[in-house]
DNA sequence: TCTGGGGTCCTAGGACCC
DNA sequence: TCTGGGGTCCTAGGACCC
């Protein structure tokens, strides 16, 4: 049996979602994107009793006036044509394409779709590793007809049930593992099915620029450029040592593997989170001190959502971090580990209020972020462990709070 | 005219233990 | 008093991905 790992990946998938709600905007330039409208929402509301596709153009935002620190997340291929571009902020992406139909991000409305189409892949093909609301990888090694014709027949069935069943396309490319596979799917998207087998190599992937190697971004792609490599052919060059010596252990060797296709790893069935977070960017930056009141009740309600959240998904954690954006785009992070588990907002908001004490407040804040790590399962904690007597938790923070305060002894 | 939110993984230094 | 190596945990920052 010859292995075959599929990587499946939706085709435009916000914007196609959004067109199958309203398709009268098709061809036309829209974006996706969070952040505030000035006034238009009005405009979609006084349709409200209207069926969506009836909707007329003019009742749409547009981009011209907004206000807001939105990025984009998706823009339709004619709102590209404009140079609009995903993670463009949306008061530029104004100035570029005033005209241009901005929609609100709709997550609840994706994750349907999401699930949909997951539960499709998993009725046809039981072992899918989820990767994110819009793709994923699933192994055909072992599916009745995943070897035919190299997995291009199962390719087909899943993306023809797909398309049936919810209306929306996907590409997905066929090889022996996952980092060939995730190439594949943006050989002939969209809707198109690629499939690479190892003495592709050297035709298909070597031409092909260092960052389309899933893990190579922009930084790692600047250094490969300074020392002459854009092209995975011209990285399958450099000799194992030169790597290691120039990235480290780790990336060194891994570059060498993947420039030369090579790629253990397993399909993932299932996955546990290593940590859980809330943050929020300020419509307008504000000061520790000046506005400290705003300040304080928007982190304790970050700390109450992500207590929300550990419950909702049944985990505890004993890390507990902070991280803030000064104006000048600059993070920093701070966190704490217990020595206990908890999912309690006021311990996570007791905790997260000490990592602030330890950074510096002078500059204007943009952004602020709790985060919980360190998970466990919450039905695992052992009874004396679950809802720890307050007073306990009390005299453990302040252990904390008197080490913090300790002056420094050289 | 600045640049979202929710994640994972890696590195590197220091503490601490054996 | 000096000098080790290995392992684990904690912390901070950064690259990268969806």
């Amino acid at each position: 049996m010859i292995r075959r790992i599929a990587h499946l990946d939706m085709d435009a998938f916000y914007a196609s979602v959004e067109l199958l709600r309203y398709p009268q905007l098709k061809g036309l330039p829209v974006v996706i994107g969070g952040g505030r409208r000035p006034v238009d929402d009005a405009l979609l509301t006084r349709h409200i009793n209207r069926p969506l596709d009836k909707i007329p153009l003019d009742a749409f935002p547009r981009l011209a006036g907004y206000t807001g620190r939105g990025v984009i997340t998706t823009a339709s291929y004619a709102a590209r044509q404009s140079g609009i571009g995903s993670a463009m902020g949306l008061m530029k992406a104004a100035r570029l394409c005033p005209q241009a139909i901005v929609l609100p991000v709709d997550f609840a409305q994706y994750r349907q779709f999401s699930r949909a189409f997951k539960d499709i892949v998993l009725e046809i093909a039981p072992l899918m590793e989820d990767r994110g609301i819009d793709e994923v990888f699933i192994d055909f090694t072992e599916v009745p007809g995943g070897q035919r014709e190299g997995g291009r027949v199962l390719a087909r069935l899943i993306q023809k049930t797909i398309f049936q069943q919810t209306g929306l396309t996907c590409s997905v490319g066929v090889a022996p593992n996952k980092l060939l596979a995730k190439m594949a799917s943006e050989f002939n998207k969209p809707n198109g099915i690629a499939v690479v087998w190892e003495q592709d190599l050297h035709g298909k992937i070597w031409p092909l620029a260092c960052r389309k190697i899933n893990g190579i971004g922009p930084k790692a792609d600047e250094k490969l450029q300074s020392h002459g490599i854009r092209t995975i052919g011209e990285l399958a060059l450099r000799e194992l040592d030169w790597l290691i010596e120039t990235f480290g252990q780790k990336t060194g060797a891994w570059l060498f593997d993947a420039a030369r296709g090579i790629d253990l790893r397993p399909v993932e069935l299932t996955s546990e989170p290593v940590s859980i977070s809330r943050e929020t960017t300020f419509d307008r930056d504000l000061h520790a001190v000046r506005d400290k009141i705003e300040l304080g009740a928007i982190f304790t309600r970050l700390c109450a959502q992500v207590a929300e959240d550990l419950s909702t998904k049944g985990y505890v954690g004993k890390t507990i971090g902070i991280k803030l954006r000064y104006d000048n785009f600059k993070s920093v992070t701070r966190d704490q580990t217990l020595n206990f588990y908890t999912s309690d907002a006021k311990v996570i908001r007791q905790t997260a209020g000490l990592c602030l004490k330890r950074v510096p407040l002078q500059q204007r804040l943009r952004l602020l972020g709790v985060r919980v790590a360190s998970l466990a399962a919450a039905a695992d904690q052992p009874e004396y462990m679950r809802n720890r007597p307050a007073a306990l938790i009390d005299s453990a923070l302040a252990a904390i709070d008197l080490e913090a305060s300790e002056p420094q002894l050289f």
